[in-house]
DNA sequence: ACCTTACGTCAACACCATTGACGTGTATAC
DNA sequence: GTATACACGTCAATGGTGTTGACGTAAGGT
């Protein structure tokens, strides 16, 4: 097979389609990210995307090598715009805790992308500044490098799985997910304490507390640990 | 459209197939996770799974009204597979552990029904029984109701969320794994100390902590530091 | 103004899930 | 023991999917 794709930085010849549209590798993510954001995941296909660009579906195959490769580049763009306005402040545990949250708020806005773009690794700019950011973080604040990695993977593989999680919830039909949450509350809250005696004690509170994600929580338990690790072990409580 | 399931109760005519297979709900469930077990993923389409019953591909529409029915069949079994054998101990630290790498490395072995069964709630009998579980750990324990709740939380969403985080890498079609391998040492291995001197100076023990789940350790840290919240805190490190 | 070739287009392939129609063989009623 | 109803396995067909190779044209460099 000869390979179609072009490099995005000597792309030089732009010729129109037959519709007019002018393609590149950015409006073709933006029209992809729309896409899924408008009509779901499932919309996302080579030959939806193309009638959405104006443009033949296989022209697709000029900008990037195959479906996975332009996933790819719809994930780094999710995580770049996460990142926006993001500065260090010399605090390790506000640095990371601004980091998390950033990174899940973000996908949360784009729930049917976040579902397909959460699970991979990109190896993509955006990417990169990440990783070297949050390892930045922790190897400044005096973690040794072994720990550092370790607390690193543990960091982010947790806010992109939360991120998905959390996403797919939002990403469901409206109609279908407010049949969940029905369902919740009439199986939940109807468990006889006979056979399940913690839930029918707690239900108020679960009923409660299940409504909102559970990462805010998660990731402050996984600082506070993360801070009794530290070689100058600050006995910082959990929620700072 | 013609209702063409019959629910498993009231069964009764069967009938073999041209090869001699007799179907039922039960060796149709058994028959997809082996093939999901043994080729992979994506070898789980109607066709082939047609041809590994012996049967017709359509003949599974006799018990599944479609093949997101039949993938929620497969993710109930492994959430009842998954409990299988536990029992508790009375170390609650110990007995979360031990329900959370359960779980995890249960939905590991079928990532394609993990991939859809981690963030559904199903309101089945499996899945309450785990529910209440993790809550008597927790209030046995000694941990105020509300605080138990969160902890719950917190623990089941990062388990079913690293459950799908992780069967999604092995959900992927092979091309795509071997190449999102790659990309790790491709990228992140080649990135100059001048522009990413984090990575560049962690970069063999990133390789080497990044093939394995950050799962085991980020419940570590979780365990931790729900243990500091104890009222009676005990000072039990990260790790037990 | 010429040449080269990037890139948009087209046709085709092999796969997918799902459907409606059909006839057979089975379980039940008599 | 026989008749009847219909469950269910089968078949054909539909409209989707990603991807490839061939082709011509228009754009850029010279």
């Amino acid at each position: 097979m000869v390979e179609r794709v072009v490099p995005e930085g000597g792309r030089q010849r732009r010729r129109p389609t037959k519709q007019g549209a002018v393609l590149s590798e950015r409006l073709i993510v933006e029209t992809a990210l729309r896409l899924v954001e408008q009509h779901g995941a499932a919309a996302l296909s080579v030959r939806r995307l193309g009638a959405a660009l104006g443009a033949d579906p296989t022209a697709l195959y000029r900008y990037f090598r195959n479906t996975d490769a332009l996933l790819l580049a719809l994930a780094d763009e999710l995580i770049g715009r996460a990142q926006e306005g993001w500065t260090v402040t010399g605090d390790w545990r506000a640095d990371l805790r601004a980091i998390g949250l950033r990174l899940h708020s973000r996908y949360q806005a784009h729930p049917q992308a976040a579902l397909l773009a959460a699970h991979r690794t990109t190896g993509r700019t955006h990417e990169t500044r990440v990783v070297e950011r949050i390892l930045g973080v922790l190897r400044t604040a005096g973690f040794p490098d072994d720990l550092a990695v370790r607390i690193y993977h543990a960091f982010v593989d947790q806010a992109l799985a939360f991120a998905a999680q959390d996403a797919a919830a939002l990403a469901l039909p409206p109609a279908a997910r407010e049949k969940e949450g029905e369902v919740w509350h009439a199986v939940y809250g109807r468990l006889p304490p006979g056979t399940h005696p913690h839930i029918a004690a707690t239900f108020p509170l679960l009923a409660a507390d299940m409504r909102d994600s559970g990462y805010p929580f998660a990731l402050e338990l996984l600082l506070a640990a993360a801070a009794t690790l530290h070689p100058r072990a600050q006995a910082v409580p959990v929620g700072e």
